[in-house]
DNA sequence: AGTTGATTGAAACGCCTGTTTGAAACAGGC
DNA sequence: GCCTGTTTCAAACAGGCGTTTCAATCAACT
C-alpha cells in the first residue's frame, strides 16, 4: 500500500472497499431478501460483508433497526434506478398509461437491475412490519397517485375517484400477480409462451390494451363477426 | 352460558378433541401461516395443541414433514369448503365468469372461513417449497382451466390459447393482489371506501366487468359524450 | 515521541431452537 | 396379578441465535 496521503482528508474513499455501514447495508438487504427477516442471521450478512459480527451492533445497534435500514436504502436506490418517465406536456393519457405500466413492469420484473431489492420490498407488501408504512407513503402512494392522474385523465374526468382508484388496483394487480406468483405462472404456462409472451414489454402492451379496452377506448379482443354489443342487460 | 358439555371434556380445544394427531396439524396450520416455516415453532403448536413437544416428533418425526402434512391439510379442507360452482349446461359463459370470480373472491377474502387456510397456502405461493408443485397440480392448474374455457367460450373460439391464459392471469391478478397485498390496499384507499366498494361481492362485479367490457362483450367503463374511439394517434 | 477517540476482532454470554431421552401412564389380553 | 405395546411427559441435549464484552488496532492531532 502506498500513498498514504495523511494531509487533511478525514473522509478518504479507499478505492478497494467502501463504507463498512455501505456493505453490512448491501449484504442485508439480499439475506433479509433471499431468507426474510427471521431466517436470516447476522452472522451470515456479516461474513458476505466481510465485517465482524460486532459491527452490525456498533453501526446499528440492532438487527430490527438494521432491518429496517436496508429496506430503506434498497427502497432509495430502487427510486433512484428506475425513475417514472417525466413526460412532456402535450403526452397523450393513452402513451403515458402504456409508459407507465412498461415502467412498472420492467422495475418489478426487469433482469437489468439485481432482483433482491424489489423482493426485499415484495416482502413488506406481502407481511408488513414496522418499515411499510414508510415505503407506501414515500414509494407506492405516489406512484399510485401518477396513475389514477393518467387514468382520470383518459376518462376525461367522467369517473369518481374511487372507480378510478379500483381501476388502478386492476392495473397494478396484474403486474403485480407476475411479480408476487411468478413461479406459480411459470408452472402454468408452456416454457416457450412464458419465454415469448410474458417479457416485461409484451405484459406491457398485454396489461395497457386490456386497461384501454375496458375503459371503451381501444380496440376490443373480440372482433366477432357476430358482434352483439351488450349482452346481459335484457334481451 | 350454554355449554354442550360432553362425556368427557377435559380439553381446552372441545371442537375437536380428536387425534392428538390431527389437533397438532389444525395449530400448526394456524402458526405457519401466521408466522411462517422458519420462524413458527414446534413449542408454540404443541402448547396451542395441548400436547407435548416430543409429541411432534411422535407422530411427524419432523417439524418439515409436519409442514409439509400441514399444508397438504389445510388444501384438502379449502378443496372440500369451497368447491366450484356446478353449472347446468345451458348457463351463458358471462354469468359463468362472473361466479368463477366471485368464487375465486370468496375463496380469497372471504370472512365465512378461518383465513388461515388460504393464508397458508398464499406463503407457498409467494415462496415455493416442495409444497408447491402438489397444491398447482391438484388445485390451482384445474381451476385454471376451468376460467380459460369459460374465457373461450366467451370469445367464441376466436382467440388462441396463449392469449386466453393471459387474459385469465389478468383475472387473476386483480383478485391475487387483494389477497396478498391487501394491508397496502387499504392504506391506499380510504376506510369508507375500502368498506363499501371493496367487499368479494362489489370487487367480483368490478373485475367481471372489466373483463367483459376488455373483450368487447361489455358496456365500456367510460360511455363519454365526445366518444373518440382510438385517441394517441395525432394530438 | 504520546494521547485520544473511533473502529475492529475473537471470544463469550444467555437464550431459544429442534430433537432426543428414558421413565411413567395407559390400555388390553393372558 | 403380569406382560406387552402404545402413548404421554418432564427433562435434557447439542447447536445456533442475537448480543455484549473487552482488549487490540488504527488514524489523526498535540
Amino acid at each position: 500500500m502506498a500513498t498514504v496521503r495523511s494531509h487533511a482528508e478525514h473522509e478518504p474513499v479507499p478505492k478497494t472497499a467502501e463504507d463498512p455501514r455501505d456493505r453490512i447495508l448491501l449484504a442485508a438487504g439480499q439475506e433479509f431478501a433471499e431468507h426474510g427477516y427471521e431466517a436470516a442471521t447476522v452472522r451470515d450478512i456479516c461474513l458476505a460483508a466481510g465485517v465482524n459480527v460486532a459491527a452490525v451492533n456498533y453501526y446499528f445497534g440492532d438487527k430490527r433497526r438494521l432491518y429496517i435500514e436496508s429496506v430503506k436504502h434498497a427502497h432509495e436506490a430502487r427510486v433512484k434506478q428506475v425513475p417514472l418517465p417525466d413526460w412532456p406536456p402535450g403526452k397523450p393519457a393513452t402513451e403515458r398509461l402504456h409508459d407507465f405500466v412498461a415502467n412498472m413492469l420492467e422495475r418489478m420484473l426487469g433482469f437489468s437491475q439485481p432482483p433482491w431489492q424489489v423482493r426485499l420490498m415484495m416482502r413488506e407488501v406481502l407481511h408488513p412490519t414496522d418499515a411499510c408504512r414508510e415505503l407506501v407513503e414515500d414509494y407506492i402512494r405516489p406512484h399510485f397517485a401518477v396513475l389514477v392522474a393518467i387514468l382520470d385523465d383518459l376518462a376525461g374526468h367522467t369517473l369518481a375517484e374511487p372507480e378510478l382508484r379500483r381501476i388502478g388496483l386492476s392495473i397494478i394487480g396484474q403486474c403485480f400477480l407476475y411479480r408476487a406468483a411468478g413461479d406459480v405462472v411459470a408452472m402454468l404456462v408452456p416454457a416457450d409462451e412464458l419465454a415469448s409472451l410474458h417479457s416485461p414489454a409484451c405484459l406491457a402492451d398485454h396489461v395497457t390494451r386490456y386497461a384501454l379496452a375496458a375503459l371503451g377506448l381501444g380496440r376490443p379482443f373480440i372482433i366477432s363477426a357476430t358482434s352483439r354489443p351488450v349482452p346481459g342487460s335484457s334481451p
